[in-house]
DNA sequence: GCGATGGCGTTACTTTATTACATTCAGGTT
DNA sequence: AACCTGAATGTAATAAAGTAACGCCATCGC
C-alpha cells in the first residue's frame, strides 16, 4: 500500500480517524474531478458513511443511513451509490462479507488483498501483488489465466491480539 | 491437491468423468465413516449432483434437483446437506458465486485456491500453500494473524483458451 | 431553448439464506 | 419388544441481499 508495512497497523491501531478519513475523501474527490466523474451527494455521502469507520458495511446498513438524510429509501439507491464507488476505485466489496469498505488509498494498488478482523471488524487493505504473484504462478502451471483475485483473510489484528483477544 | 500441476489441468481437460466423480464419491465415504459421520441419503445425492459437473451450483439450483428426486423442497434441505459437505471437507462454498462445488481431492489440502474459468464456468483447486505463505507474510509484517483465506481466482482455462475464446 | 444524457427515485420482483418448530429415524438401554 | 435420546429431516415463515424496469428531473452540449 501506500507506503510500507505500516499501512496495515494504522488500520487496527487507534488514530486520528477525522484525518484519516478526510484525507481519502479528498484523494477521493481530487481522482474524480481528474477522470471526468460527478462526486453527486449521493456518492458523496456514501463514501462519509464508508469512511466514518473502517468496517465493512452491508448495502442496507447504508441504505438505512442515506434514507435518514432524506435520500431515497429503495435499495437501488444504495447498489448504485456503492456500484459507482467501486467502480471508481474508492471504495470495495468484500465478499465474504456481502459488504463495502471504503478505500483508504485511492489510486494505488486496485485491487489489494483484505485483512479481516474477527474481533473487531475491521478491515485492512495490504499489498496483493505477492500474493497474486503466487496465485498467478500456481495457476500458469496449470495453463489457467489469472484475470481478477479475491484475496481476502479472517483472522485477529495486532490490537485485539494485544488486548487479550484469543 | 494430490499430485502435480495436473490436477488443475485435468479440471478443465475433457476426461473420464464417470471416473473421476466415483472416485471422489469413494474417498467421500471413507472418510467419513473414518469420522464417524453419516453419509445419509440426503447428503449423498446432493454431493453426487456436485459432483456431476465440475460447476459450482448454487443452492436453490441443487434444492430443485433434490426436490424433484423425492427429498424435502425447502431451503434448509439444500443448505444443510451442503453445509455438512462443507464442514467435513467434501465440498467448497465460492464467495464470489454464492455457490458449491464438490471437493475432488477430499483429505488433501482443505482449503484450497480455486480457479474459475469465466468461459466454462468450471471450477478446479489449486495448491494453496504458496500462496498463503505469501498472504501470511504480508500480513504478519502488520501484526494481523491470518486464520482463514479465501482465494479465488476468475480467468480462462487452458482448454477455452485453446478453443480461441478472447 | 432543446434534445440527449446521466442520475435519482420509485415499484416490483428475484435470489440467497436463516429461524423456529414439528416429525421421523437410528441406536442404545432396559 | 418397548423406550429413550439425539441426530437428521421436513415444514412454514421470514429475513437479507440484489436486480429489473420505468418515469422524472437536472445538467450539458448545441
Amino acid at each position: 500500500m501506500p507506503d510500507s508495512d505500516h499501512a496495515i497497523a494504522a488500520t487496527f491501531a487507534p488514530h486520528d480517524h477525522q484525518q484519516c478519513a478526510h484525507r481519502a475523501l479528498d484523494e477521493a474527490a481530487a481522482r474524480l474531478t481528474e477522470q471526468g466523474a460527478r462526486l453527486t451527494p449521493v456518492r458523496r455521502r456514501t463514501l462519509e458513511i464508508l469512511l466514518e469507520s473502517h468496517r465493512a458495511m452491508g448495502a442496507y446498513e447504508v441504505l438505512d443511513r442515506l434514507a435518514a438524510e432524506g435520500f431515497g429509501r429503495q435499495p437501488p439507491v444504495a447498489y448504485r451509490a456503492l456500484e459507482f464507488l467501486v467502480t471508481h476505485g474508492l471504495a470495495h466489496r468484500l465478499q465474504r462479507l456481502n459488504a463495502f469498505a471504503a478505500c483508504l488509498h485511492p489510486g494505488h494498488d486496485h485491487h489489494p488483498a483484505f485483512l479481516i478482523c474477527r474481533s473487531c471488524d475491521k478491515v485492512a487493505e495490504a499489498a496483493a501483488a505477492p500474493i497474486r504473484d503466487a496465485l498467478t504462478a500456481v495457476a500458469a502451471q496449470g495453463g489457467f489465466r489469472v484475470e481478477r483475485a479475491t484475496i481476502e483473510a479472517l483472522g485477529l489484528c495486532a490490537t485485539c491480539a494485544a488486548e487479550g483477544v484469543a
